[in-house]
DNA sequence: AGCACGCCGACT
DNA sequence: GTCGGCGTGCTC
């Protein structure tokens, strides 16, 4: 092709333009690596560029690096031009992004593109909005008021008072826009730059003697990195400390980064911190937002025009100049762990961010998850407890267990459950019905002695495999035929955990002919104004029974509940998924939250097979830490994680057959280098069938986390090169860190 | 991921 | 004789 002749060595260069530079430039591709390009240009790292890729143009970021000598200048492709009405994009935003393609092991190009709103990611410049306020110059001042035309007068009057930002003006009038641009020609009128708004606070409840303790310790703190365990029972008002201690943060002149589960993003939140601090501005970032607001947002937060974002997982990586502070609320929730593409871990990569910072990060639950639990125990984090509710004489729920192998049932209901739900609904008290309807995997269990079906070689479980009638273990991949009576006690009765869901709510109609029954899943909620419709209906009396699954088990306010009822909880208890029991413990401790937050004492009844079982027990003494403690110690025995660091090889084909092929080949070409990494499988994955693609997994796990790191370094080529040999067909991932397997 | 190049079947 | 099927190979 016809390269520009600059920098080619024909002699011309140096007579019309400076030398051409090397710089390294990645794109949005699943290419490891970055790519080298010259530029006369004068580019810097961080600077978005578009850059001839092929055959078509893309857009690229330069990145830092030393460009290989390797390739010859004849080779090498001009940066085609340089996007430059934005500052380059800054150096920790850079650094973070480097340090999660380095740990998730997923491409730069591809990490940084996830990190950019989607407005950055095209070829073109973006011209930001020019947000300074408008004042008079000397000219402006002097000159005689503008006669007549009253909009003019009112306008050049507001600015006599002081100056005025675009939008204030078109407060004034809404000719503004017309008329600033006007004065702006003619110089009556110049940009200034911002006035630093004085931190106003909205009113504030006053702090019970926990979150007082609390609030002193987190604030006696106020710089350098500490990551702060904030463990309060629900109810207790861990938000109301998160705002207490934001507060002076702001007044240092500091921005706040507050991250969030995607489904406690709502309006009431956002709310909230508006009523605290009316003169911050908060840029709200969550994936649902369109694009354009998106991108403003992400702008104000990077040029420090917004004093708090306030955003889902993917505002973890929202550059901030001014970052003081960082809050992770509900930080156990799986939401903040990316379930596809750049596999990153929200939470993890904050508490990176914080220690890069040198800036505290405050981490909030009311059932942490045991990855913290553990850091907690080892002093990594420090631990704040808040165990009373923050309303006066709020108290906790009762607890009752109702054993269903002693009870008889009524379409999946107990006798304890019906009189509790009628007497109720006598009383003109709503209810909350709770399915727990959660995708575990099937499991076999004895319902006469309490048998599950454990693989003979892992301290997991065996996921029943209908289709096939198999059992495997999706850790190691041990496969065995479905028994057709228990092998411990011999009683035919055995049956797959967790099953006769369906059928529940239309039973409750009949069972309570008279009662307003709201379902609440994922159906229910698609609509836009779902949400809306369903806390007016709540909150104007016109429910008697919430039936839902676990959408109801996160932070919805549902205002007065006197009882909440879990009628299959089982499910998580026996699982292939030794994480089951966490999330189970944490979702019926959230739900159980739901009953008696006003003044009206809660009950919580939980249906279960299994009463004796530590989880309800603990449950039941609203013990956490007893139960988090025994997990613990559970998994250091069983060597799964906290205890070893994990990461999955994934595959996945149109044929189960190819993808089990790829990773046995895969495992025995990379087993010489796994030095102090033990390597399972293949094993289906949880999801074997997705999307009409069969997906099966290695399992590669160290008690060390730099072993399995310098372990996974050297796989991305070699999988690739293998994948080639597998055909077209042929995917695979890795996630390191996984939530689910 | 795209997009080109490349070598085999049913069509104006 | 061509148009087009998607296998495979590369992109600074």
């Amino acid at each position: 092709m016809a390269q520009s002749l600059v920098g080619t060595g024909f002699g011309v260069k140096g007579i019309f333009t400076v030398a051409s530079q090397r710089v390294q430039v990645v794109v949005d591709l699943p290419l490891f690596g970055a790519f080298t390009y010259l530029s006369h240009f004068d580019v810097i790292p961080g600077q978005r560029v578009a850059v001839p890729f092929g055959t078509r143009q893309l857009c690229g970021v330069v990145v830092t690096g030393i460009p290989p000598e390797g390739l010859p200048e004849t080779q090498l492709k001009e940066v085609a031009q340089v996007f430059d009405a934005l500052p380059p994009l800054p150096a920790d935003f850079l650094a973070m992004v480097n340090f999660a393609a380095a740990y998730y092991h997923f491409p730069l190009g591809q990490t940084l593109f996830t990190a950019l709103p989607t407005g950055l990611r095209e070829a073109r410049d973006i011209i930001p909005p020019d947000e300074r306020p408008f004042a008079l110059t000397a000219k402006g001042e002097a000159e005689a008021p503008p006669a007549r035309q009253r909009a003019r007068l009112a306008l050049w009057q507001a600015l006599g008072d002081g100056a005025l930002t675009q939008a204030q003006a078109r407060q004034v009038t809404p000719q503004a826009g017309k008329i600033l641009a006007d004065w702006l020609a003619e110089e009556r009128i110049r940009r200034v730059s911002p006035e630093r708004v004085p931190l106003e606070l909205g009113p504030a409840p006053h702090l019970n003697d926990d979150q007082q303790a609390a609030l002193s310790a987190l604030t006696a703190q106020p710089s350098g990195f500490q990551s702060w365990l904030l463990h309060g029972i629900t109810g207790s008002g861990k938000t109301e400390v998160y705002l207490q201690r934001i507060a002076p943060s702001l007044a240092a002149g500091q921005q706040v980064l507050v991250l969030v589960p995607e489904i406690n993003l709502t309006p009431q939140l956002v709310e909230r911190f508006i009523q605290r601090f009316p003169a911050s501005r908060i840029a709200v970032q969550h994936s649902q937002l369109a694009d354009g607001e998106r991108l403003r947002n992400w702008l104000d937060a990077w040029q420090g025009r917004a004093d708090i974002v306030i955003g889902t997982r993917l505002s973890v990586f929202t550059p901030m100049p001014r970052l003081g502070l960082i809050v992770v609320d509900e930080e156990h929730d799986g939401s903040f762990k990316q379930q596809d593409g750049l596999r990153y871990h929200a939470r993890d990569l904050a508490i990176w961010r914080a220690r890069q910072a040198g800036i505290p990060i405050i981490l909030g639950s009311a059932t942490p998850s045991l990855e913290t639990v553990a850091n907690v125990e080892a002093g990594r984090y420090r631990k704040l407890t808040l165990s009373q509710r923050a309303h006066g004489a709020a108290r906790l729920p009762t607890v009752r267990l109702v054993d269903t192998r002693r009870a008889k049932l009524t379409e999946g209901l107990s006798d304890a459950v019906i009189k509790a739900l009628a007497s109720r609904l006598e009383r003109g008290e709503m209810s909350l019905v709770f399915i727990n309807r959660r995708g575990f995997a099937p499991v076999l269990a004895c319902t006469d002695c309490g048998w599950t079906s454990g693989c003979p070689r892992c301290s997991t479980r065996l996921v029943l495999h209908l289709m096939e009638r198999k059992l495997r273990c999706h850790h190691c991949g041990w496969e065995e035929a479905v028994p057709h009576a228990c092998p411990e006690c011999g009683a035919p009765d055995i049956k797959p955990l967790g099953e006769g869901t369906q059928r529940l709510e239309s039973a409750l109609g009949r069972l309570f002919p008279s009662a307003r029954i709201l379902r609440i899943d994922r159906d229910t909620t698609q609509r836009k104004q779902a949400w809306d419709e369903i806390y007016r209906q709540v909150h104007a009396g016109e429910v008697d029974m919430l039936v839902g699954t676990q959408m109801l088990a996160k932070g919805h306010d549902f205002g007065t509940l006197s009882l909440v009822t879990v009628l299959n909880a089982d499910g998580g208890l026996y699982s292939a998924d030794y994480r089951a029991s966490e999330r189970l413990f944490a979702q019926l401790t959230q739900v159980a939250g739901r009953a008696g937050r006003a003044d009206a004492p809660g009950e919580v009844l939980v249906q279960t097979q299994w009463p004796d079982h530590p989880l309800y027990q603990a449950l039941v003494a609203h013990d956490f830490d007893g139960f988090a403690a025994s997990l613990l110690q559970e998994r250091r025995l069983a060597a799964f994680p906290p205890a070893v660091y994990q990461a999955l090889l994934r595959a996945d084909a149109t044929e189960l057959a190819q993808a089990n092929a790829f990773l046995t080949q895969v495992r025995a070409q990379v087993q010489p280098l796994a030095e102090e990494v033990l390597i399972s499988g293949p094993a289906p994955a949880l999801m074997v069938r997705l999307a009409n693609r069969e997906r099966a997994q290695l399992v590669l796990e160290s008690p060390s986390r730099q072993a399995l790191h310098r372990f996974l370094d050297q796989l991305p080529p070699l999988l690739d090169a293998l994948a080639r040999q597998h055909g077209r067909g042929l995917r695979w991932s890795l996630d390191v860190d996984p939530q689910e397997m």
